[in-house]
DNA sequence: TGACGCCATTGAAACGATTCAATGAGTAAG
DNA sequence: CTTACTCATTGAATCGTTTCAATGGCGTCA
């Protein structure tokens, strides 16, 4: 349909290897063949097949990345730092939403590999280090983000989740709440279960405070306002009056159940922190206080650490942690 | 580094020929001769190369999509539609972020072509028609998404812009508001036009009526801060009395430098409208009253036509236009 | 027993680029 | 005039698949 190397090379009347050399050794050529040929290039509207260069060369010009949540605004930061760092590196990001279902994460990672990508960034929902390890086996580098490495084996960048919990329930105790409610899941995800774990280390040393979950299947608006109303629907007496959100999203959801009831008000009654520090928190109508992660840093590094062992595959793993900070406004 | 069909085919002690039909037809193949395979396959970590099957096939399984912005959840939410439609199609999406340049746009457009994409949604930012309308003769169709072609060339799903300014400033005035400013930019983005452009019809038919334009360079909060900064900074009798932004992210960031005054209420000093009524709206300080856009049947719809033409490229140009639907809330 | 058809299997060509050893023209030196 | 050498250009091999005409083995039927 469009025209090949082969056409170019008929219609400037030299041979397709000449062609070639014009496209990527244009040194090698002397100046009038290159004039006739780009000539020729221009009046075909010749592009160049890259589906082609790639199977001869062995090796790609994409990365991909693998989100758990394309709709969370801390991913779409993170890739868009994966995506200048690639652009800036002649490559280009593709991205997958696995929407935290480990089944669309293997389907992706097959798909992956199918298309032989230059390296994977992934932020995991299942367990898919041995997955990882074996890709990597066969020549294609991934790098952990949001998450470290359990084996040890792999490359990764992350933040201190148990940190980020035990510095926003600390901040909760600092400012006198004694009945806190963790908001969050599924708690089998790591991301959660660290910052819950967290939590329950700022608890241990107050044994006047207590921690109840309230568990989401999901860390969506709609999943914490589904939590949000519940709690609404309590007995006074038996709610908590301070919650930590598993991130922004969640809290704004609780947020938008809680703007509906008339009895509770934020911080007064329930006081609420969430996680990511995303753009939308300090516009809240209760501007959120939360835990800010450095997402676009995040995702230039690990591009950075994946195009390195794409290089040379025998690097060793990095494991790169950034501590989290916390930003207190009006919801505490 | 990773095994090829070659040596499966060794390693089962058949052609290679007989490998693929294993792959792809395996009702002619004898089944003792499919399990030998399949064994060898599952022995040897093989995984078929899609780029050797796409140079060969000469069709690609990738979609390409193209938006503007990224961070807007309105595209956000259009992605996952047309996602979910591909998936179901078994075909996947890369996205590419132009931020608003139409060198990005230019730049991931030759990426594409040499890249022999399937088809390409997009959202455009530069003047692009004249650009697909090629792409298209060398059998890469495109469909535009939120924008319909000006040739009429090519397919589009779109929301009729003019519609949706002219009833958001039809509520402002409808609201008692004399006094109204038009925040968004750059002017010369086809949907920021429109927009203004349907806001100048609603303003036609009551003259007492004024429109101001606050141009921003693009439509972010952050810029919806600057300029919300640059009308808290003006005198009071100059200010106006209404606002519709460009877009819901553009009125956020109005709305935060709003808050951040003590003399400027919403909606009692300064009405404000916005437009894509994302999921961060109605949780805003004030929640935003928006014109909502179907956003994930629109992705949908739009993958469904690229498909389309990508099996037949002779189908006509289909043009698809929703309707845009006011949601108010407090802050009108 | 020989001819025929059927089916599974084979092996080579093709997709569009890159690479590299071989060719050939032109120049300089002896 | 021959030899040696440079430099531009050529054309075939290659990457990993798919496809398709050709092959070969086997059973059936006359």
């Amino acid at each position: 349909m469009s025209p090949s190397i082969k056409d170019v090379a008929a219609f400037a009347g030299v041979s397709v290897g000449t062609v070639s050399n014009v496209l990527n050794h244009p040194d090698r050529v002397s100046p009038d063949t290159v004039d006739k040929v780009r000539g020729a290039i221009k009046s075909l509207g010749f592009v160049r097949n890259d589906v082609a260069r790639h199977l001869r060369a062995g090796e790609s010009r994409t990365i991909a990345m693998l989100v758990m949540d394309a709709a969370n605004p801390f991913f779409t930061d993170l890739a868009k730092g994966a995506e200048d760092q690639a652009a800036s590196l002649g490559l280009s990001v593709v991205m997958g939403n696995t929407a935290e279902s480990s089944e669309r994460e293997n389907n992706y990672l097959d798909l992956f590999e199918e298309q032989r990508v230059r390296g994977v960034l992934i932020s995991p929902s299942g367990d898919v280090e041995e997955r990882l390890l074996q890709l990597k086996k066969f020549g294609i580098p991934s790098v952990l983000v949001d998450r470290t490495s359990s084996s040890g084996k792999l490359s990764s960048v992350s933040v201190d989740d148990e940190a980020g919990g035990r510095i926003a329930v600390q901040h909760l105790i600092d400012s006198g709440r004694k009945r806190i409610g963790f908001v969050g899941g599924a708690l089998d995800v790591p991301q959660v279960r660290d910052r819950l774990s967290g939590a329950r280390e700022a608890l241990a040393a107050h044994p006047g405070v207590s921690l109840d979950v309230f568990e989401t299947s999901a860390t969506t608006v709609l999943e914490g306002r589904r939590v949000g109303e519940q709690i609404v629907s309590l007995d006074a007496s038996d709610r908590p009056d301070a919650l930590f959100a598993a991130n922004d999203l969640v809290a704004i959801g609780v947020l938008q159940a809680f703007m509906a009831s008339p009895h509770i008000r934020v911080p007064d009654d329930i006081a609420l922190i969430g996680y990511d520090d995303i753009d939308f928190s300090p516009s809240a109508i209760v501007p959120l206080t939360s835990i800010r992660q450095p997402s676009r840093l995040m995702g230039e590094t690990a591009l950075d650490i994946l195009n390195t062992e794409a290089l040379d595959s025998a690097t060793k793993p990095q494991e790169v942690v950034f501590q989290p900070e916390l930003i207190v406004r009006s919801s505490t």
